[in-house]
RNA sequence: GCCCUCAUCGUCUAGUGGCCUAGGACGCCGCCCUUUCAAGGCGGUAGCACGGGUUCGAAUCCCGUUGGGGGUACCA
């Protein structure tokens, strides 16, 4: 038997962290079984299924590494109406499943809450299809069902405790968990690994296996990613877009990195592991029970640690599109006529151990393709206090007068500014730092200062200067 | 309400009855390095939810309590 596993999200127009999560589970578990993974879209509403959602979620794959070619799909479940429709009818005519024409005020004023769910009234009235009549199951009134689940052990479940839930709608469309059931049948699916949110359907669904003739699938419910407050992730309330972590320069192996460590951990003490190391250690037996934190401070880190660990080349590469603009990325600040690659690369290592997301390179960098410098109000406040025009005077002075325009030279003539006036480098350079690149924070000055180039240096000096009144 | 489920530092985790005086990572704090800020190095902070068992021995097994999460739609 092969193993065939789904990934199945619903298009939605937007790809949810934990959707990739699943996706790289779903997708790892069947590499390692030597088996198949499908994507499959989720939705009984054909009308939903749009185009360009359906390419965003397979871009989001592109981008979290799971190539096309290594998966099947994309389907979709709207074109398999047919066989949804049929076991509806199959069901019904064995008897396993009946009309009925409640509505939910009507089931509600019966048991008199709203959580109770349905109550069984016409599950002997023999009622046929007609308008306004839902088909549901006819749930066992005994025994018990076992769901044999690769991370939870065996859930079981009372059955006489299972409402006699809809599985076709008054209009014939079957509802997600017939649909879902029958699609994972025809295309053969083994194993589900899916969020722990979808535990309670699974007897359900189970159910529905069993009716219909079939062994049903092995189950592997993972936990849930929560928030700060503990809740389960939501679009609503959290930035859960993985499309928002790429746009603001998260690095794809490190999301990845990331993502699989939520509620597991490889070997040894490490979390920062190739991918390979994961794709061969990682057991969704394994995975813990609870829900996790997703946590962006740790994120971070690990984005940054990635970062560091890239080439120059790579590192410059990986910058790009932040440096230029895209589809979906703001384009920098700059004249795009201003950008200079080669000043680029001279202070990119620079950066590199600076940013922790990519998207940070801009405000590193924008100095030296702006025609002036931003200018950052607490910046300047903090830097050109008193002595400060003066010491602007001094530096531009000995700046003019170097033979060789280069970092260490410059460094030297400041020294002696600050030498001449008793103080440190770190003081005498503040002002200087503010003056060339609008900040009080940045990349070390006087590489910035060397890769600016002189005529530029002195004129920010001068301008500076001229708008120091201590 | 009912059903399901979970419980180790603030967070992610290691731990499967003695290697635990509970390990690592993120965060936070301090020191070193240092032209700012990072990076890097060194050190520190902080945890087995609670109560009962079982056992020579329990973070690990059992029961209960408390607390959290999920589900409870003619959504997916």
């Amino acid at each position: 038997m092969t193993v065939r596993v789904r990934f199945a999200p619903s298009p939605t127009g937007m790809f949810h962290v934990g959707g990739a999560r699943s996706a790289l589970q779903n997708w790892i578990f069947a590499k390692q079984h030597d088996g198949v993974f499908v994507l499959r879209i989720e939705d009984t509403d054909a009308a939903r299924n749009r185009p360009e959602w359906t390419e965003g979620i397979i871009s989001a794959l592109d981008w979290i590494g799971i190539e096309r070619g290594s998966y099947e799909g994309p389907y979709f479940q709207s074109s398999y109406a047919d066989e949804h429709a049929a076991a509806a009818t199959r069901l019904y005519a064995e008897g396993r499943a009946y009309y009925c024409d409640c509505t939910r005020e009507d089931v509600i004023a019966r048991t008199g809450n709203k959580h109770t769910g349905y109550d069984g009234f016409c599950r002997d009235r023999g009622l046929g299809p007609g308008e306004g009549r839902a088909l549901r199951f006819r749930t066992p009134d005994e025994g018990e069902t076992v769901v044999v689940d690769l991370v939870r052990g065996e859930p079981t479940f009372e059955n006489k405790l299972i409402e006699d839930f809809v599985i076709a709608r008054s209009d014939g469309s079957a509802v997600f968990l017939l649909a879902n059931v029958v699609d994972d049948m025809t295309m053969g699916i083994t194993h589900v690994i899916r969020a722990e949110e979808h535990l309670p359907n699974t007897p359900k669904q189970q159910l529905l296996w069993e009716a219909l003739g079939e062994k049903p699938p092995v189950w592997a419910h993972v936990p849930v990613i929560v928030n700060e407050k503990r809740q389960k992730l939501s679009k609503r309330r959290d930035k859960v877009a993985l499309e928002a972590y790429r746009d603001e320069g998260y690095l794809a192996a490190a999301m990845r990195n990331y993502l699989m460590l939520l509620g597991w951990a490889p070997s040894g003490d490490r979390e920062i592991v190739p991918w390979s190391v994961i794709e061969e250690e990682y057991r969704i037996e394994d995975v813990n029970h609870a829900p996790a934190f997703f946590d962006i401070k740790k994120l971070r880190a690990f984005n940054g640690d990635y970062i560091r660990a890239l080439s120059a080349e790579d590192f410059a590469a990986v910058c790009a599109p932040w440096l230029a603009g895209t589809d979906t990325i703001p384009p920098p600040p700059w004249d795009p006529e201003a950008f200079d690659p080669a000043a680029f690369a001279a202070v990119a290592p620079l950066a590199q151990t600076r940013i922790s997301v990519l998207s940070e390179i801009v405000e590193y960098v924008d100095f030296l393709f702006l025609d002036e410098p931003v200018k950052d109000d607490s910046s300047w406040m903090k830097a050109m206090k008193e002595g400060a025009g003066e010491i602007l005077d001094a530096a531009a002075t000995a700046f003019a007068a170097l033979d060789e325009w280069a970092a260490g030279p410059l460094r030297i003539a400041l020294e002696e500014v600050g030498l001449e006036r008793g103080l440190k480098l770190g003081k005498v350079q503040a002002p200087v730092r503010v003056a060339v690149t609008g900040r009080s924070v940045g990349l070390p000055l006087f590489e910035s200062i060397e890769v600016l180039g002189r005529e530029r240096t002195l004129a920010r000096l001068a301008a500076a200067r001229a708008q120091v009144t201590v």
